[in-house]
DNA sequence: TTACATTATTTTGTATACAATTTATCTATA
DNA sequence: TATAGATAAATTGTATACAAAATAATGTAA
């Protein structure tokens, strides 16, 4: 049996990952490499993978945790509605029974799961749509926002915005009735109102 | 005055790369961070630094040098055509006085420059259209990709693909008369040509 | 006091040594 | 000969020390 014990990077990038997305790691806090490997109990160098990596996710910039503006957060739902709304044409083209039926069972677990159960429905649920696409360049770049998108996404779920479900479940049917154009355009009116909802509730609390 | 002696993990990030995009490291070559960092004379520190952002940018894969097959290549240019396609459209309806005439000066040296003017003209044109978005994100994007749609703008260039300088032009046209879907479609078709002359070069060679 | 220059202090960049892991090589056995 | 296992070589991962740079603090002249 193999031990396979993470390497420090990975869980360097781990933890630190988890404490901005959990909010230990406060927007706009200074990071400093000794700090952290002091407090991880490992050295500087794979600290400095790690943020460079966290970097590179948008994450943290000029060593600091990024705090989103308003703008950030349209431009990232911007190409989040070229690339998804894309991706569920291509659902809607290409998708295999199989991937047809998850994303059945991730509306259903919408509807009834518990608080978890939906956070984790509603990613796979355009997780899969993006698979479809079959473009691992265009996975590999939402990918890279997921990160930031989770940020928000919890904000959304946890407000409980309303329609949300509905909105899937538009998308899934369109998808499984083979409507290519009506699909995109689904998944970009839903992507515009989860950004309006986010800006909505950023602008209420500062 | 100030000297700024560029930093090892730039100038080795630099170094690298341009091996990889003139020819100097091939497709498929195995790279190790001790050869290159013997062959660069820094320590392998910096050299772990370039190579990390050269995975990054997808020019190094595995420690490979990345040879970019069929599927890569379609997978880029169909980001690069909801990108900028977008970005066209973007153009069509906020390009400034500025931005437009220096859109028309690389059309013309496109017409009548050298092989290095044509190419940074090119290059230009593109990456104009795509500032006119305001998107940081998106920029960010079509960045990473640009290694790599160097190595294939060079070909495309080099073998002097036919109608490139004319389609230019009719993509600065509509955005000149502020036609933002005919720029769109336009940009997209652009590029479906420049993705299938690719192609064509690539599987004709081998 | 303000502004500037100078000096400390912190933080990052780089080199190097060593540990862990992966990859290649070799040998014994079926 | 092929294959599994062991051993050696190459390569990467991590820690640490020191150099360079950036930032903060201090003092001094206007």
């Amino acid at each position: 049996m193999k031990m396979d014990k993470k390497k420090a990077v990975l869980q360097s990038y781990e933890m630190v990952r988890d404490k901005i997305l959990n909010g230990q790691l406060q927007s706009g806090e200074k990071i400093t490499e000794e700090k952290l490997a002091a407090d991880l109990g490992f050295s500087r160098t794979p600290i400095r993978d790690a943020i460079k990596r966290l970097e590179y996710e948008g994450l943290i910039i000029n060593k600091k945790v990024v705090k989103p503006t308003d703008k950030d957060l349209r431009n990232i739902f911007q190409v989040r509605m070229l690339l998804e709304g894309y991706s569920a044409r291509c659902a809607a083209i290409y998708s295999s029974a199989d991937q047809l039926s998850t994303l059945a069972e991730c509306v259903e677990i919408g509807k009834s799961g518990s608080y978890d159960e939906i956070m984790d429905a509603n990613e796979k649920f355009h997780q899969i749509i993006v698979q479809t696409s079959g473009n691992d360049r265009l996975i590999d770049t939402i990918n890279r926002m997921q990160s930031i998108i989770y940020l928000f996404r919890k904000t959304v779920v946890f407000y409980n915005r309303p329609f949300l479900i509905e909105e899937h479940e538009d998308i899934f049917n369109a998808i499984r009735d083979r409507q290519p154009e009506r699909a995109e355009e689904l998944m970009k009116q839903h992507l515009e109102k989860d950004l309006d909802f986010c800006l909505h509730l950023i602008n209420s609390q500062n």
